[in-house]
DNA sequence: CCCATTTACTGACTCTTGGTCATTCAGTGA
DNA sequence: TCACTGAATGACCAAGAGTCAGTAAATGGG
């Protein structure tokens, strides 16, 4: 009896279906405007039924991030699957982030806004393994991912440092956390005027960071112009 | 007649009483837990009042951020009127920037959340030059004493770089913006524990960042160990 | 000193929205 | 056919942002 396993697909359909909804609003609004309502509506549910699959409107907003790392996570690992020096994975992978978070607005606010979730999340009524806890898993994966690709790349020579990989892929995450607040903000039109005046784009101003990152001076064995 | 004088003086008072309590009660409890009523009763004001003063609860929000900015304005000033290298100059920045932020728990969400603000900001109702505009310019003339105390460096020699001073502000913003990140959710495990085993702290990082910025390849005239 | 007018403030009220729950309905299996 | 399960509903509630008619206080002219 495939019963049980159908109900199990449709359940999980169904969730599926709450979430793209969501996505698709806070893509066109934004989070704190779109209402369970609206979500609802769209969704070809009533609200009652979205709370459901989901605690409240802040698990249903991780569960967004927490879709948009698997995406990212499933990109990264392709990356690093390829034949290539790791200086090169490494720069694959920031760009693939940038490029990501900029093709999906919902994720990559769903990325930035956090507070929501902070406050009084001890509620105990979560003995699963919580959707914050995934993404945080998720995310240090990532993390790991890119650590990875660094120690190729000393390895391979293709990146000089006197760093450790950890510290080093950090202070990339750094970087790109940055980055992406940039992004988000939208038309942060001082920083943007910069970039024009000298002809950069941000993927182009990460090169450069790499470039440099990479490169340090205690190792002379590299291509001086 | 001071008459007006006084009034000014006194509206000015209600307003920095308001904004003071609201201040103290985001640090406690965050900016969205904190509702209208409850800044109203810690400002001794009914709630009617605050909104003689704000527009609504996101320009509160703002002001917060503003009145942030305008601190860490006033360091700046301070560090950039001392007579030191440039990446000294930089340094301290950075660190005032991160020092200050830190301290303050409010400001840094301020600076961090910022969906409320962006959504329907077209409001035409506001003709004044508003505290969103303010907080842009503040942010502007805070970026060009970086700008400002990288061309000391590169002056004076302490900085060596191929970047144009303004792209090495800029990266050196998102660099700050990232690590921010990084304080405000608190207690990122992972990233932690990572800082700890190599016996680092976000700022010792930020010095081991901007040496490796500061002393680029293409400058042998350092000293090589 | 008194009255008219302006200004500052109040808090009861409205409206929106997140979240709940008693009830209904559909599918299942005996 | 009927009892049972659990999925879905939508009327309902509570909280909180924002409003506004009304009140009190300060001001200034007569």
């Amino acid at each position: 009896m495939g019963i049980k396993e159908r109900k199990e697909r449709e359940k999980k359909r169904r969730r599926d279906q709450i979430l793209t909804a969501a996505i698709e609003l806070i893509e066109e609004q934004g989070f704190e405007k779109t209402t369970m309502d609206e979500i609802a509506e769209r969704a070809e549910l009533s609200k009652g039924t979205l709370y459901l699959y989901f605690n409240d409107k802040s698990t249903l907003h991780q569960a967004v991030k927490k879709r948009g790392l698997e995406h990212l996570y499933d990109k990264f690992l392709q990356v690093i699957k390829q034949d290539l020096p790791g200086a090169e994975l490494v720069k694959k992978m920031m760009l693939t982030f940038l490029n990501t978070l900029t093709h999906n607005a919902a994720f990559t606010k769903a990325m930035v806004l956090y507070e929501h979730i902070k406050e009084g999340y001890n509620k105990e009524k979560q003995e699963e393994p919580s959707i914050v806890e995934d993404c945080k898993n998720i995310e240090d994966e990532l993390f790991m991912i890119m650590v990875r690709a660094i120690q190729i790349g000393i390895q391979d020579g293709s990146i000089k440092t006197h760093l450790e990989p950890k510290v080093l892929a950090l202070m990339l995450s750094f970087q790109m956390s940055g980055m992406l607040k940039f992004y988000l903000s939208g038309s942060h039109d001082h920083a943007q005027k910069i970039l024009n005046d000298n002809e950069l784009s941000i993927p182009k101003l990460l090169e450069e960071f790499l470039e440099i990152q990479f490169h340090e001076k205690n190792s002379p064995s590299d291509n001086q112009e």
